[in-house]
Parts: structure tokens; C-alpha cells; sequence
DNA sequence: AGCACGCCGACT
DNA sequence: GTCGGCGTGCTC
């Protein structure tokens, strides 16, 4: 008989311990069904024990240990055991997110080998397609094959439709799947510019072990060529690779080019977006060494890879990179703890880093690369301020802005007009007495959204009819108030009644075949003004796009999070590099009652290195991250009270366990008070040593969990957040 | 989390 | 007299 330390899906702090007659070291990482209280659940052995605290005789056996999959290695249940203890979150909860879902319920999926080859062009079909053979349809297909050189047949079928004759093609010998071969077989290789080869160079001679590099690339400057290239080095010596993207709409363009590249390795995307059987499948490819390349989001991070030689993280600054519900980790956080780990190079890029990992690279514990021209030969955009102080504003935009606008009509260019602030959407209000469209389960207002003919709260997803008269004076003349996208929409296609206008947010944008869609009419230039948010910030050239206006930028400013300022500098950097390309020149015109500030002199230069110094120092004399550490204890109830009395008694035993090292601050409502019916507050411990606030933390937490209050509402720990 | 046990209010 | 409120404690 062994014990069996197990890990379950609860919100527990501790694992459990079984019996077992037949577990050996090999079944360490195996899934395991084992009776807990009434019901029984699926949870993954962390280790076997000599002893255990419980009594023996109160040791239940395990019903069974599911042998049909390898075992989960023992680097997976480091990290999984190290992400619980470094975010404080239950060991069984980090397993159920790090786990696909039904690799824990049902029996192994059989990992299955590719039914979708990729196909490649043969020499016949190279003479077919220069001699023009009469077989127009197959020839079609011949034509798009050769324009990639090789393509997954998946992929083909996306592009041209079902009902394209790729078997006819292939029946003919024009096309043939490609034979396996080695991983690190290239297909179209660009040759490198002498910076990506001094960048590639730099990397090579550091070796193989552990290195953080920083590739700070300008917009346009071929990051992912060297992505490609060192990828193809390391496919070559046999390593797996882990490449992590922001969102989930940026994967499938990624997907192509990799596989475009790599014909003969095996690519396995992991995003969140994808069926459970898809994810499962991925993971399990990866376990066992068959994919060579694992391309996916945050979660991706938590695939098992027995030959990983190389992590590179995508845009290493993106916000979507932290999980900011349930488990909170930070997936390039724990990139740079696992390449450490696996003793492996990590090479993080952005043009406009984080600036925890700049400071990193200042300190010398990250290497920075620069890659400082565009590939391609354009310029970068000119960036000016439209001083609106003065001006009158048509719905927001200035006289400069539609004039600049016109412009671009008249040359048949693109405008993109970019709202940075989220929310900035109309609100109904009553001038009257001063009533406003309030949500009634959150501290926010509904906003107006004219398609759905409903108020929507933001927020929680509530929703109401649109009010014709005040509901608290009953005055009829109420307005809607605030810009939102849908007026902005509006208005510009009065002021310019030719154009086409097309908004993409959120709302305008459901699923993501309409966000291809869109993105394809952009990019066919039949669409000449754009009115986005975020979702137009990153990824994507549309060749025609010349101006790029910026409204309501200035919120972030002075706004009360001390991370707003990086944020709206990365974003006005990525959606400026939206502007110009080719041999168009482009524009980016910000409104704003600053145009003074800092942030925008460092912005119209494109001095990342200036923002960064500047933004760096006010952190410094702020005391704020990267040069303190901080958590933050989160907590909600049906009433604030409740919540902030929670807080306060964690807030004495803070006290009483606390060092001189680590500084307690008041418990505070949330800016957000009221969220879904629940009411929120916080409580912050900051610490200038890291290892002094996690000791300071494990101690705090075990109280935590005894405090009895704690267990009449939900709290949580948020390591390093994001949002303070 | 999910469930049982346990001690106080309005009800067939 | 009971049905049921949710406070408290436990799950290997």
C-alpha cells in the first residue's frame, strides 16, 4: 500500500492523500479518480509519501489511475506546483486550468497522427502551371499552392472554398503531400537584414543555456522573421518550440506563416478559443514529442514539451498575457521562470516592452537586442498634436482632423479614427435633474447601443430598454452623452456622405469569421474610414491606411492607475504603426489638451528609450513596480461592508505577522465598486524584496484560511497585479 | 466548492 | 410540536 498525494479541483489550499495498491513512481503526473466526500473527482497525482498527516485509517483508496496516457512529466507538476505557491492559489485550481478539460474527465483522447497533410507543388505541377493546362479548377488550386509554396490541406480548403478539386489535383501528380523530413526544413526564407543577422548572431554566440533577450523592434522591423529564423535553428538540433501570441485573432495569421515556413514540422496551435477535443489533442501532441512548434495563447504556456529549446513570446507586453480572473498568473512571467528552468533561451519582443522587463534589461538580467529600421524601406509615421483647448469640436473630432480626413478621401487613403478609453460609449443623462443611465447591479452606467435598441451595462452584460423619458423627473428631453463609436460612426458618414464608414468594437464585431470579414474589406479598400477601438490597435498592415486620428486619449493621462501612462503610450505607438506603408506615407493626428505632456514629445519622436527613462524615474521616486513589489487581496459580498470588514481583520493579522520589509496598506473599495451584485474592495502589501513579501504572504494566506469571515465571502490573492 | 450537522423562528 | 434558516466545520 502507498500513499498518493493528489491534487483536486477544489478551492483548497492542500493536496490529499489515498491509498493505492499498485502506484508506483510511474504513475507521478497520472489522472486518478478517487472518492471525495459523497462524489468522486478526477485529480492528478503530485507525489507518492511515506506518511501521511492524516491518520491512515481514515485514507481512502484510489478507484483508479488512468494509464492509458504517459504520465504528466515532472518539470509540468514543478511548474504547476510553483505557479500555486508563487500566486497563492489552490494547487488543485492551478491543475484544472493548466490541464485540458477533458484530459482530467474522459479516457485519453488517442492522439492521432495529421490527417492534413501539407501539400506542396511537384515538378508537373510546376509544368502544368507555365504551360496553362486546360484544367482550370485544379490549375487554380496548382496556383495558390505554388503562391505558398506548401499549405496544409485545411488550409487550402479555407482559402478557396469546399468544393475546390484538391483531390483532382493530387490525382494528377500536380500536387503531392510533403514527405516527413527534418522539423527545420525551410520554405521561402527571407534573407535576413544585417540587423536581424546582428540580432540572430548575438543569440547564437550566447549558447544554448538559459538568456532572457529582449528584441526591441520597431513596427515594421521583421521581429518574426528573426522568430522564424531561430526557430529554424533550434528545429534543426531536434528542440521543440513555444510561441506565444497576445490574442486569439492573431493566431491563425501567425499559424500560416509558421506553417508556410516550416512545411515539415508539426504545429500545434492552443488557444482558448478552440473546442475541448482540439485542446486536448495539442497537448497531447506536444506530452509526447510529436509537435515540433506550439503556437497559442497565455494558456499555451502550460503545455508539457519533453525537447522545449526555445520560448518566444510575441508582443511580451500585451496585457492579455496576465490572467486577471480565477488562477492570476502572468504567462511571460512564468516564460522567463520556465526557460530558467529548462535552462533554455527566452526571447521576449515588442516594440514598446513593458517596462518591467526594460528595467530587466537596464539591470542586465535580460539582454537587449535593437532592431532599429523597417524591413521593408518606409518611414515612420509623423505624429502630431491637435491642441483642442481652443477649438470647437464637431462630436469630437476637430477641424484639423475632418480636414485631414477629407485629404485622405480625396486620394482614396484610408483614416482609421481610434478611441483609446474603454467605455467610451454614450451614456443617457437628464439635464433636468441630473439623472443618468446607472446600471443597477454595477457601479457604472448603461451605455446606449442604438442596433440592439437596448441599454447595456458594460460591465456585467445587463441590458434594459432604452428610457423615452427621465425616469426620475419624467422629463422627455434627455441625451445621449459621451462619444461613442456608434455617433462617431454616425457622424462621419454625414460629414462625408461619399465615404464608406466602418466601426469595429466589441459590438460590431461578434464572432471572429465577421472579424476576418471586416478585416478582408478593409484590406480590399472598399471601405475608406474605420472607427475602432483596441481591436484596431494590433496586428494587421492594411496597405491604404494613411491617417490614423486619436480621440480621448488624454483620460489616461492622469488617470488613477499608475500603469495608464505605458499603456496609452503602447497603444498610440502600435496604432500609429497602423499609419503608412509601402510608399504611402503616414499621419497620426492625437487630440488632446496636452499636447505639452511628456508622453506625446516622447511619442511624436518615437523615443521609446525617452518614455521609458521618463516613466522609469517616475516609478522610482513613486516607489512603484518594477522597483516594489506588490499583492493585492481582492475580496466581495453582497455588500461593501461585509467585504471591507474582511479586509480589515486581514489587514491586523497583516499586522501582526508583518516585517519592517513589508508596508500594509487601508482596505478601499474598488474604483468598481458594484460588479454583477457583488461589492468589492481591496487591500494592498507592497514589499521593495520579493522574497520578503512571498514569505510574508505564505504566512498570511494559511491565516487567511482560518479567518472565519473569509469563509462568508470570496477573496482572492493577486500577485504582482496589474490593475491596482 | 459541496455537504452535513446543529441550534433558533413561523407554520401545516 | 415540526420545517427550514444559514453559521460552522470537514472533506484524504
Amino acid at each position: 500500500m502507498t500513499i498518493v498525494r493528489v491534487a483536486l479541483p477544489l478551492p483548497l489550499p492542500q493536496a490529499f492523500d489515498y491509498l493505492s495498491e499498485s502506484a508506483s513512481t510511474a504513475d507521478i503526473g497520472r489522472c486518478v479518480r478517487v472518492p471525495f466526500g459523497k462524489d468522486t473527482l478526477t485529480g492528478v497525482v503530485l507525489a507518492l509519501a511515506a506518511e501521511s498527516e492524516v491518520d491512515r485509517s481514515r485514507l481512502k483508496p484510489v478507484l483508479e489511475i488512468r494509464r492509458t496516457l504517459p504520465a504528466l512529466p515532472a518539470d509540468w507538476l514543478e511548474m504547476v506546483v510553483f505557479v500555486s505557491r508563487y500566486y497563492h492559489a489552490p494547487i488543485g485550481e492551478v491543475v484544472q486550468l493548466a490541464l485540458p478539460p477533458d484530459m482530467r474527465r474522459t479516457i485519453a483522447p488517442a492522439p492521432r497522427a495529421s490527417e492534413d497533410p501539407w501539400l506542396a507543388l511537384t515538378a508537373a505541377g510546376r509544368d502544368a502551371a507555365s504551360d496553362g493546362h486546360r484544367a482550370k479548377r485544379a490549375l487554380a488550386v496548382v496556383a495558390v499552392v505554388q503562391g505558398h509554396g506548401a499549405i496544409k490541406r485545411s488550409a487550402l480548403r479555407a482559402e478557396l472554398g469546399s468544393s475546390v478539386p484538391i483531390a483532382d489535383a493530387l490525382r494528377r501528380g500536380w500536387l503531392e503531400p510533403v514527405p516527413p523530413g527534418p522539423a527545420g526544413d525551410t520554405c521561402g526564407e527571407q534573407t535576413p537584414t544585417a540587423e536581424q543577422s546582428a540580432a540572430l548572431d548575438t543569440i547564437a554566440t550566447a549558447g544554448e543555456g538559459f538568456a532572457c533577450w529582449l528584441l526591441h523592434g520597431v513596427t515594421g522591423s521583421g521581429k518574426t522573421e528573426v522568430y522564424l529564423q531561430l526557430a529554424r535553428r533550434h528545429l534543426a538540433r531536434g528542440h521543440q518550440i513555444l510561441l506565444l501570441v497576445p490574442e486569439i485573432a492573431l493566431t491563425p495569421q501567425l499559424e500560416d506563416r509558421v506553417g508556410d515556413r516550416f512545411p515539415r514540422a508539426r504545429i500545434v496551435a492552443l488557444h482558448s478559443g478552440q473546442s475541448e477535443g482540439a485542446r486536448s489533442n495539442g497537448f497531447v501532441q506536444a506530452m509526447t514529442g510529436q509537435a515540433d512548434i506550439v503556437l497559442g495563447t497565455r494558456l499555451a504556456i502550460f503545455t508539457p514539451l519533453p525537447r522545449l529549446g526555445l520560448i518566444v513570446i510575441d508582443e511580451e507586453h500585451d496585457a492579455s498575457y496576465a490572467q486577471l480572473e480565477g488562477v492570476r498568473y502572468s504567462a511571460r512571467d512564468l516564460a522567463v521562470w520556465r526557460a530558467r528552468q529548462r535552462d533554455i533561451p527566452l526571447l521576449l519582443g515588442s516594440a514598446t516592452p513593458s517596462l518591467e522587463s526594460w528595467q530587466h534589461a537596464e539591470a542586465g538580467r535580460y539582454r537587449r537586442i535593437p532592431l532599429n529600421h523597417r524591413a521593408r524601406a518606409t518611414s515612420l509615421p509623423t505624429i502630431r498634436c491637435v491642441d483642442t483647448r481652443r477649438q470647437v469640436l464637431d462630436q469630437g473630432l476637430s477641424p484639423a482632423l475632418i480636414d485631414a480626413i477629407a485629404a485622405r478621401l480625396a486620394r482614396r487613403e484610408q483614416t482609421l479614427v481610434f478611441l483609446n478609453r474603454r467605455g467610451y460609449a454614450p451614456v443617457l443623462s437628464c439635464p433636468a435633474c441630473g439623472w443618468i443611465s446607472a446600471c443597477d447591479h454595477c457601479s457604472a452606467n448603461r451605455v446606449l447601443h442604438l442596433a440592439e435598441r437596448r441599454m447595456r451595462c458594460h460591465h456585467c452584460g445587463a441590458s434594459g430598454p432604452i428610457p423615452q423619458v427621465c425616469p426620475e423627473c419624467g422629463n422627455q428631453d434627455i441625451h445621449a452623452f459621451g462619444r461613442g463609436t456608434q455617433r462617431l460612426e454616425q457622424r462621419l458618414g454625414e460629414l462625408f456622405a461619399d465615404a464608406t464608414v466602418m466601426r469595429i468594437d466589441r459590438d460590431a464585431v461578434r464572432g471572429r469569421r465577421e472579424w476576418q470579414q471586416r478585416l478582408a474589406a478593409i484590406a480590399s479598400g472598399s471601405v475608406d474610414v474605420i472607427v475602432g477601438t483596441q481591436m484596431m490597435a494590433k496586428g494587421h498592415d492594411f496597405p491604404r491606411l494613411t491617417l490614423v486620428g486619436v480621440i480621448g486619449a488624454d483620460a489616461s493621462l492622469h488617470a488613477a492607475d499608475f500603469r495608464a501612462p505605458e499603456r496609452l503610450f503602447q497603444q498610440l505607438m502600435q496604432v500609429g504603426g497602423r499609419a503608412g506603408r509601402a510608399d504611402l506615407a503616414g499621419e497620426v493626428l492625437i487630440q488632446t489638451e496636452f499636447p505639452e505632456h511628456p508622453l506625446y514629445a516622447a511619442l511624436r519622436s518615437h523615443d521609446y528609450h525617452r518614455f521609458a527613462a521618463m516613466a522609469l524615474d517616475e516609478r522610482r521616486r513613486a516607489g512603484f513596480p518594477p522597483f516594489a513589489y506588490q499583492a493585492m487581496l481582492r475580496a466581495d459580498a453582497p455588500e461593501l461592508g461585509e467585504a471591507i470588514e474582511f479586509l480589515h481583520q486581514a489587514r491586523s493579522l497583516a499586522r501582526r505577522l508583518g516585517s519592517p520589509e513589508i508596508e500594509v496598506f487601508d482596505p478601499v473599495p474598488m474604483r468598481l465598486v458594484r460588479l454583477a451584485r457583488r461589492e468589492r474592495g481591496q487591500l494592498l502589501v507592497e514589499s521593495r524584496r520579493r522574497p520578503a513579501l512571498q514569505a510574508f504572504l505564505e504566512q498570511w494566506v494559511s491565516a487567511l484560511y482560518q479567518l472565519p469571515v473569509g469563509r462568508r465571502l470570496r477573496w482572492r490573492i493577486d500577485v504582482d497585479p496589474m490593475e491596482v
